[in-house]
RNA sequence: UCCGGCAUAGCUCAGUCGGUAGAGCAGGCGGCUGUUAACCGCCUUGUCACAGGUUCGAGUCCUGUUGCCGGAGCCA
């Protein structure tokens, strides 16, 4: 589905082709390019004074001067050269163009500070950048298109014959290479961008050996490819655009938090703690496999391993980050988590990211709130911060990526007890996979018509029977649930899982003895309630499967750098 | 882990009933144009995933292996 078709030449892409605009799309998301009321007192605070100009027109001279020495280098250098072909390694200038970038003291802006108008037309300004295109003119003068991914759009810079690299370097431009461009930001003469740079040198940086099999083409890809590719996929529009909202919301979930007086935790990694519940883990270990030391038994003997005992890699900060919670009263842990689960659907990793805030003296009531204004904060602050990127993902990606997000934003978020959740779900005329009965789990099925039909909203359902969930959620009153909730949201289900926490040391070790749980495992953990328990809740957020639901981009994998699923730990 | 699908040029794919392989893009050369994934002409590129089997003959049919994808389970 995902590469469906091989129509790159034609129109009719539907929205859901993913493959079709990863890398070179001329999606134009660029709105006001260059602010030109006002732009110039943006320039003079960045660019306008008169030594800034002189140092730039320095600059493009003495850049000029050394690239005509270098030319003339290379020739003497490599007979080659002469003949034409591109890929002789001694014409290559990249040695030199440290040099080159040692020597130039001006400051160089990057794309989205020119498409912020913190130049005008008019002004000197350097880039550097990767190409994406080059379109060629006989009539003298080449349209480069180059993206330095500090936004989506790249900057177009015109070359024009008089260069003196022109057709030695400029005309042999391809996909990839890295330059750098000085030159005067002019009004374009052309559709399709308000500004382009005029380029006084082109420097090239970096040559794309072998442009032939340069892996990043200047055509649709697979995402299956890409992943492959994973070096350097982060140069198509999709990568880097998923990198850039990865950065925001990273950012917006620290925010957040630290506007609201939490405090950010660092959970160990590594946890040689037996506790954290059921799910496959990753064993960290420095014993030698072929020949580890036995006991008398016969077992592996990790009494001699690195730490005396087994360790794993951590599944969840949760129990770690209570801790803190009965000092520092509202605390987070933002890190990876791992999974040695041998799941490979397009939902998993075996290495993610989780968000788990947990706050003292607070209740269910207080953990769903905290849910609900956390997410229109962080969501908000996507749609604010990266509308170029979103731009494009509802473009190109999933139509309403823009529009559900918004919607979530302005939505009170209704709430439903598991038990109301049920009865609806049963008196419902929709024939279910799974039938519907009290005391089951709800399936994604159930979770979406709850959200998208019965109240068309984001929601928190509450109060889960105690059989189907974890051992440390704090029973009610009634027996048979507990203080759980999850957050469910149009077009995904289950966002957000949390529970107000067992506080209760009677009650936990009852739970823990008829889970068959042993109580000498979470002695720590029961030291809590012990001295100066209170009541406490939190939640977890995955932070890839809130990057799939803002994107739209339908592949986990496809919304971390370097994605880890079973057999697949390359990079 | 289970079920299903797929694997052909650097990339995206086509390949009919079994008869030794094709298009577009990329790349090269030329033309044309303030171009917009430009366009036009010509040219270059193959261990048809791997290992067996059936057959006069296998990209095509069969078996196995590996990898990838989707769904399920598990979950975030």
């Amino acid at each position: 589905m995902i590469a469906a078709g091989a129509d790159e030449a034609g129109g009719g892409r539907a929205g859901h082709d993913r493959a079709a605009y990863t890398h070179l799309a001329p999606v134009s998301t660029a709105r006001s390019l260059v602010r030109t009321e006002g732009s110039s007192g943006v320039r003079h605070r960045r660019l306008g004074s008169r030594r800034e100009s002189m140092t730039i027109s320095h600059d493009i001279a003495l850049l000029s001067q050394r690239r005509a020495e270098h030319s003339g280098a290379c020739t003497a250098k490599c007979p080659e050269c002469a003949t034409g072909s591109s890929g002789c390694a001694a014409r290559r200038p990249a040695p030199d163009s440290r040099r080159h970038a040692a020597g130039a003291p001006m400051k160089t802006l990057s794309i989205a500070d020119i498409l912020a108008g913190k130049a005008a037309p008019g002004d000197a300004v350097a880039l550097q950048g990767w190409v994406r295109t080059r379109r060629d003119s006989k009539a003298g003068l080449s349209f480069v298109h180059v993206s330095d991914g500090s936004c989506f759009d790249p900057l177009q810079v015109v070359a024009k014959s008089d260069l003196p690299n022109y057709a030695d370097e400029v005309q042999r431009l391809t996909t990839g290479c890295a330059v750098r461009v000085l030159g005067t930001l002019a009004a374009s003469k052309g559709k399709g961008q308000a500004v382009e740079l005029a380029a006084g040198v082109v420097e090239v940086v970096g040559w794309v050996d072998d442009p032939e099999t340069y892996p990043m083409q200047p055509k649709r890809h697979s995402m299956e490819y890409l992943r492959e590719q994973a070096h350097l996929r982060p140069r198509t529009n999709l990568i880097g655009a998923v990198a850039r909202v990865r950065h925001t919301l990273s950012q917006a979930i620290h925010r957040y938090f630290h506007q609201h007086g939490y405090f950010w935790v660092h959970t160990p990694i590594i946890t040689a703690s037996d506790c954290e519940g059921a799910g496959e883990m990753f064993r960290v270990s420095t014993l030698d496999l072929a020949n580890p030391p036995r006991t008398a038994e016969g077992r592996v003997d990790f009494g001699q391993d690195f730490f005396g005992r087994e360790a794993h890699l951590t599944v969840s900060g949760q129990l770690n980050v209570e801790s803190y919670c009965l000092a520092l009263s509202k605390v987070y842990t933002f890190g990876p988590t791992f999974r040695a689960e041998n799941s490979n659907t397009r939902r998993h990793l075996a290495e993610f990211w989780m968000v788990e805030p947990e706050l003292a003296f607070a209740d269910l009531n207080d953990d769903v709130a905290l849910a609900e204004d956390f997410l229109k904060f962080i969501f908000r602050a996507v749609l604010d911060e990266r509308a170029d990127d979103m731009a494009f993902f509802a473009q190109r990606v999933e139509k309403s990526a823009i529009s559900r997000l918004e919607a979530l934003v302005e939505a009170d978020f209704a709430r439903l007890t598991y038990t109301e959740a049920i009865a609806a779900l049963q008196k419902a005329n929709v024939a279910f996979e799974f039938p519907v009965s009290w005391g089951m789990d709800l399936q994604s099925e159930h979770e979406r018509w709850l959200t998208e039909h019965h109240v068309g909203r984001p929601m928190a359902v509450t109060d889960y029977p105690r059989d189907i969930k974890a051992f440390y959620m704090r029973q009610n009153d009634d027996g048979r649930t507990v203080a759980a909730m999850d957050i469910l949201a149009p077009g995904i289900g289950e966002i957000i899982g949390g529970s107000q926490r067992e506080e209760r040391l009677d009650v936990l070790d009852a739970r823990l003895d008829e889970m068959g749980l042993p109580k000498e495992d979470y002695w720590w953990y029961r030291d809590l309630r012990r001295f100066g328990t209170v009541p406490h809740c939190g939640f977890g957020l995955g932070f890839e499967r809130a990057m799939m639901y803002i994107t739209g981009v339908e592949n986990i994998r496809d919304v971390i750098p370097f994605p880890r699923t079973p057999r697949n730990a390359d990079f």
